[in-house]
DNA sequence: ATCAGTTATGTAATTAGTTACGTAATTAAT
DNA sequence: ATTAATTACGTAACTAATTACATAACTGAT
């Protein structure tokens, strides 16, 4: 069975399983072996019920890390047999307090021996091995909390796949590309306006020859996200970012954020000092990249289109 | 939750429990993020599937460390869905002969990139850390395969137990233990025999004033188990070792061990060359004790007991 | 050629947990 | 003083594995 060696780190979690499923059956036994009637699988609420006092389902499923249905499971089961009583709450009646009765008690001294032993047991086993599977559990559960194995897979994802995608600059093969990458996405959210079709339709005139620029960026050579540099005759701003359309087929390619970068890359390459943009604010994946590339809320700009409702600024 | 810090590595059952139940949980986001219809818990199984050819199911049970059950239950699903395509053996026709169908391969295609990405956060993780989870795991794995945990647990048990045993000398206090132990033991495999009586009824006259000596095993104050070193007058041998009996209730302290060396160490201090003893091939642990103290058969002596079919010997 | 034992597999029941949901009690906000 | 929200906890249904058991097919020794 060297199908870990095969899998490789991503069986982690079946390799887990499997060891402390292996665990959970000799510890079956050893309750067996050691005669008492207590459950293994109520280990770890005994434990905690057999260190201190009084406490409430909620209480002991937090401090064991089980959910609280397991633990009502447990007590009702050890209260069946009398290990536990069970109480309610007397100022908040809807708790139910729960202490070890005397046959519980003498249960927990009873088991002192059997702890020893299986702490002794493992702390040998432990003394064997050049590596703390203790430790390394430790360390495994604080990293996860900071950042969850799903949260650290997208960022590996992301990583991949933005590796895949190349920002070039506009040639007019990719002319239909732009047009239909923005029509997409303002007539889903909006309606297409009359300065739109203009731009879109013929973006050689009404955007680079007027000294504007077109980023295209390609996904295994497939255009899927697109932005433009406007050139603004404004005297304070020098650029507009606008058009940035990305096909939803390449969300989480951070695609986005890669042509943000470009554009104003390529905004200082032409000496650009501000950048200017309009959006609206039900757009917000949109407002929070635009945050994130560093743009700043203005106010106090007319603008040519409807659908317009925040105005943002950036000094390259 | 700092359960597992209070608990120790007891706990350690439970802790890796929580942990690969909280992989697994992302594990199945993961699956639905990447858009694939796996099921998570067919991993181990489709991974081996399209790693080589076809495979029947104790074939892949084996290989992943699961039941076959298990992996009947996985195939018949993978089957319904069509990723396997399930033939009867051609030559064995009970086996289950398993293979990815064409959507398989396309479906093991298309996960590569998540096995990726998942392997290399899993490795980005393991980076982060000082202690190597996925060595101690194989550690452990490697060193219960030598030795189960049960048996650790109760090579530990053995040794608390016979710290509580001592060895002491006989006074005239023990002679009812000395007796009912023998009697309990001797009664319950053989009958008693009339130099039984004589020698159980009358320790001083018959075994002590003849130049013998009696060590009893006290547990917890308790006297549990007893053995003689009876004086022979014999060219060869020097002292009998007779009379060993090890109360049930003494089971699993080391009790017949901790008494054998003790009299073997007596023998030596009384300057004897060589002890010798009779009993019978149907007590096999205690064939098995006098072996691990050194006793070798012998054959060819007389013997007053009935009972007794083997004679051993030990040169002290 | 036959019959006992072994092997391959499937089905059923069990286990130790989970999530989903409902209800009663408490607390907070008008 | 209501009403809405939250909290505590129980019940039900589900999940991913297991063990126990049944059955059919094969193998080997008479």
């Amino acid at each position: 069975m060297n199908f870990y060696e095969k899998a490789g780190k991503k069986a982690i979690g079946s390799r887990l399983r499997q060891l402390s499923d292996r665990i959970a059956e000799d510890a079956t036994q050893l309750y067996a072996l050691y005669g008492t009637n207590l459950h293994p699988k109520w280990f770890p609420v005994f434990y905690v019920l057999s260190q201190g006092q009084e406490k409430t389902i909620t209480a002991i499923a937090e401090e064991i890390g089980h959910s609280h249905p397991s633990v009502s499971k447990i007590i009702s089961e050890m209260s069946k047999q009398q290990y536990v009583v069970e109480e309610k709450g007397k100022k908040d009646r809807r708790k139910n307090v729960v202490r070890l009765s005397a046959k519980g008690l003498e249960a927990a001294e009873k088991i002192q021996d059997q702890y020893e032993d299986v702490g002794n047991a493992i702390e040998d086993l432990s003394a064997q091995t050049n590596h703390d599977l203790w430790k390394a559990l430790g360390e495994w559960e604080f990293l996860l909390d900071q950042k969850s194995l799903l949260q650290r897979v997208v960022a590996q994802r992301k990583l991949r796949e933005s590796s895949l995608v190349r920002i070039v600059d506009y040639i007019p093969e990719y002319r239909s590309a732009f047009r239909e990458l923005n029509v997409e996405w303002i007539s889903t959210y909006f309606k297409m306006e009359e300065a739109d079709y203009k731009s879109l339709d013929n973006p050689e005139d009404y955007i680079l020859n007027k000294g504007g620029h077109i980023l295209v960026a390609l996904y295994r050579d497939e255009p899927l996200g697109v932005c433009a540099l406007i050139k603004m005759n404004h005297p304070e701003f020098d650029y507009e970012l606008a058009k940035m359309a990305v096909s939803p087929k390449a969300q989480g390619k951070n695609m986005g954020w890669l042509l943000g970068q470009a554009a104003l890359d390529k905004a200082r390459e032409l000496g650009a000092q501000k950048v200017f943009l309009e959006s609206n604010t039900i757009l917000k994946p949109a407002i929070n990249l635009y945050h994130k590339l560093g743009f700043q809320k203005i106010t106090g700009y007319p603008s040519p289109y409807e659908r317009s409702n925040i105005q943002m600024a950036i000094t390259v």
